[in-house]
DNA sequence: AATGGGACCTGCGCGC
DNA sequence: TGCGCGCAGGTCCCAT
């Protein structure tokens, strides 16, 4: 599922391959995907125009175009962008100037693709909150203070602090040695400031892998991320925990799957 | 007001 | 064997 590191990775591919080509052809092969405005709108204002910038907004990419509009696409859970693509067995295909085509794929069809006259006027992107390299010490343990909920779901809440997903919240409480079950406000000053490190290091350190590839995701390459290997408690129900040797729990936080080590985390 | 659960979807893995 | 069910999770929306 494409959480912060995933998406900054098909950003900075997109930026080395497609920033400067113009978009010659537009193929919409399965029209639930495009959520503004109508297909036909869609087709037109990006047919003809170039790629002038590639911006990541949390999980959003975005992608400028000549003609002032911008390309937003949210992949959601199962969305995945290839270049070169085949242009053929993809949900929507947009062929290049390079006459090569990049290729939107999404097995789950929940993903979000718009044409928007201004990106900043979204109100999903107005409502995220900042990414979690943007928070310093101080304001984190402002921001904790008045927050009751469990601190799982909190930094998995957008407007919260955007980007961060199931993966990277469950990786991220565990290096902190933080129970996923805890209220936000109950975090001391040491153990707050400890879970912004250890979520910013864990984002970076999946960047520098170039995402993880436990679901549908790959890089622009078509190619998996290398980061899974690294996870210590995602997906390992039953293994022993990396540090203490106790088998990883799971259990159903904010109606998510949520993996834990019931003696590491406290 | 904050929280929880269902809806949106499809493919895979499991159990009978 | 083959089928049907549950599950995976980002976000929205509604109910409590």
């Amino acid at each position: 599922m494409p959480e912060l590191p995933e998406v900054e990775t098909i950003a900075r591919e997109l930026k080395k391959s497609v920033l400067g080509k113009k978009i010659t052809e537009v193929c919409v092969h399965v029209p639930v995907v495009i959520r503004q405005p109508s297909v036909e709108q869609f087709k037109k204002g990006l047919t003809g125009s170039t790629i002038k910038n590639i911006l990541r907004k949390a999980k959003v990419l975005i992608l400028e175009l000549s003609n002032g509009k911008a390309l937003t696409i949210h992949l959601k859970m199962t969305g995945q962008l290839v270049y070169p693509g085949n242009g053929k067995t993809s949900r929507v295909s947009f062929r290049l100037s390079d006459g090569k085509y990049l290729d939107f794929f999404d097995q789950r069809l929940f993903a979000d693709l718009r044409l928007l006259d201004d990106w900043r006027q979204l109100p999903f992107i107005q409502g995220l909150g900042p990414e979690p390299f943007d928070i310093t010490a101080e304001r984190f343990l402002e921001m904790l203070s008045k927050k009751k909920a469990k601190i799982k779901p909190l930094i998995m809440d957008q407007t919260f602090i955007s980007g961060v997903g199931n993966l990277y919240a469950a990786e991220a409480l565990f290096r902190a040695r933080i129970d996923p079950q805890r209220s936000g406000l109950s975090l001391s000053d040491k153990e707050a400031v400890l879970l912004l490190k250890e979520t910013q290091a864990t984002l970076r350190e999946a960047i520098v892998h170039k995402g993880s590839s436990v679901d549908n995701y790959v890089q622009l390459t078509g190619l998996p991320g290398g980061y899974a290997k690294y996870h210590k408690v995602y997906d390992r129900e039953g293994k022993p925990c990396i540090m203490c040797k106790t088998p990883i729990k799971r259990t159903v936080l904010g109606g998510r799957g949520t993996y834990f080590c019931p003696k590491c985390q406290k």
